[in-house]
DNA sequence: ACAAGTTATGCAAGCGCTTTCCCGAAACTT
DNA sequence: AAGTTTCGGGAAAGCGCTTGCATAACTTGT
């Protein structure tokens, strides 16, 4: 068996109260220190964390609520919220399921069930406001990833995204700094927020730049390597364009791969560029142009702000925080001038 | 505050004892079943979790220790980790660190201070004699995953790898059935475990086929593109061969590059195979023949050994598993006949 | 040197559950 | 119907820790 508190206490002639003070940093005599550092050296004594998270009545654990948890496009995310985690000694665990559905609140149960002290919701789906309820029930610190929805300054929430707006005006404006003036955009599914914020920000930037917007170069697509092709040969068929930006990586290599097969050759007849910055952007030929997603940073800060809430309720940290992405050049865009 | 076990015992007119064996299942009267249920449902109880590890002396928490956690390689084994982790109601905690390297023990942490009830190994270098009395100290369950080294049996521990001898053999007579002869390796590095069990796989097969080996066609790389680029072109000027196996996908993509560079075309001069089976090995081009490495299944195996090691003390089960690789066939090989 | 103030320490209760022990009720036996 | 066995349920102890309260041990000021 391992040594408990009371073990301390005998070998060192003094009580319990005192070791757990000592050992909670509260001030002992500098002889008494001395002792119970011997003693528990001795013993090699750790404080059992099920007794004391019994009277502490907290789990230190953050359930990490994931869409998709086999998309590996959230590992990033996922090494951010451990990482902040394990330095403030809380563990996470993970509910694979869907937050933002209509009636689907499986995760509730990290809340009842493995009785968490916080919640992570990653999701780039639009949130129901059904969801926002649920949450305020709880009534306990949640921090959202990903789309904020509405209502997150009246729920007093804290919500990190990263600044799709901004991302995808960085490209417009580069590209239109090298000398593009015609370009196209193959936006994202619906039903990511993500999607209506970058196809704003490419309006808002041509807007700017006093470009003239072509409604039918904003061709939707799936945020797949095949939507990505089929989208761009839509794009090429109605000509006209000396850019494309696709939404996120992997559609823009779906269009590399159509703009090659149809014998035009990037970024000479066509520049491309993406977003997200996944890890086979660079390796595809050529290297791909992109705005990166700071995922990690993303983690970090939205487990940072649960954190801080979770140490002291009465915090009054939350809103909506938006991280700024970075611009990649690499060598899928052509400077025209 | 939440509801206790005492207040469902006093609604339900019955005793906490009653209530905590109901909830584990042993036998109550029918009559004493109902009402505990309604009451238990009436107050929305659920059993606190602190409290209950606490008297079982359990922190229902697996210790996963990766050498480099941010390693995307990885996360299909801890996807299975997790998996079966959760299915049995524990949960994971991760903690990133070298796991081989003579000294390298920070991970005796897990076991001291956040008392995890088990502990899952996960490293592809070759362990450490030391490494395997250090487990023994810990008398805890532990599972490795990838190079089980030698003393698995002697110590009494489980271990899962994939079976890379096997799976290399099984692209060299693939090879070879396709009418391919001459056969060029590109190794990994030494630290490996799975290098010396790919080039006896190689060298094996070879012999099965009554091919010659010509020792200069075995290169050793990195595992890195760049690494598996250089290989590809040292071996081009050795020249001779009309196969190429690499020993993972990135090594294989590296070789793919520089053969086109070189103004070859594959498969049409060189046929090129990978291992691993990593996304991209289907998004480059032509997309990549490999052998697929059943991470999944390996994390899957090797809690379920240790969750059943955790379970009962007593349990036998422990020894080396080997899981089955499988080939992926897709476009960079030709068929010569 | 002594009262008053300050700080360190010990005692005991209590966190919410499980489990042993024992008793009373029900189910069997004859 | 009385005696024997079985079994469900209650009381209480205990898991290892924290913490409020009371007391003891030091400081400090005069």
């Amino acid at each position: 068996m391992n040594p408990t508190i009371h073990d301390v206490a005998r070998l060192s002639k003094t009580s319990k109260s005192t070791v757990s003070r000592y050992l909670n940093g509260q001030p002992v005599k500098k002889r008494t220190e001395e002792t119970l550092k011997a003693a528990i050296k001795e013993l090699g004594y750790h404080p059992n964390v099920n007794a004391r998270r019994l009277v502490k009545n907290s789990t230190q654990t953050i359930g990490v609520v994931v869409d998709d948890i086999s998309n590996n496009f959230y590992s990033g995310i996922l090494r951010g919220i451990e990482k902040v985690a394990n330095l403030h000694n809380y563990q996470c665990v993970y509910y694979n399921g869907v937050s933002h559905r209509q009636g689907e609140f499986g995760f509730l149960n990290l809340a009842h069930e493995r009785q968490v002290d916080g919640l992570i919701l990653i999701s780039f789906l639009k949130r129901s406001p059904e969801l926002f309820e649920k949450i305020k029930d709880l009534s306990m610190p949640v921090a959202l990833i990903g789309d904020g929805g509405e209502g997150i300054r009246d729920h007093g929430l804290l919500s990190v995204d990263v600044n799709n707006e901004h991302g995808i005006k960085e490209i417009v404006h580069y590209l239109n700094r090298i000398g593009h003036k015609e370009i196209a955009f193959i936006a994202g599914p619906d039903e990511f927020s993500a999607t209506s914020q970058r196809i704003t920000g490419y309006k808002k930037a041509l807007k700017e730049l006093g470009l003239t917007l072509q409604p039918s170069w904003i061709v939707p697509s799936d945020w797949s390597k095949e939507g990505g092709y089929k989208a761009m040969s839509e794009l090429i068929n109605k000509g006209g364009m000396t850019a494309v930006i696709a939404s996120n990586d992997e559609t823009a290599i779906g269009a590399l791969l159509c703009t090659h097969e149809l014998g035009f050759r990037v970024p000479k007849h066509f520049s491309i560029a993406g977003f997200d910055d996944i890890e086979v952007s660079s390796w595809v030929y050529p290297p791909l142009t992109t705005v990166k997603q700071p995922l990690y940073q993303i983690g970090i800060e939205a487990t940072e702000g649960l954190v801080k809430k979770m140490k002291n309720k009465e915090a009054p940290l939350q809103g909506r925080r938006l991280i700024e992405p970075n611009l990649v050049v690499r060598d899928s865009c052509m400077n025209l001038l």
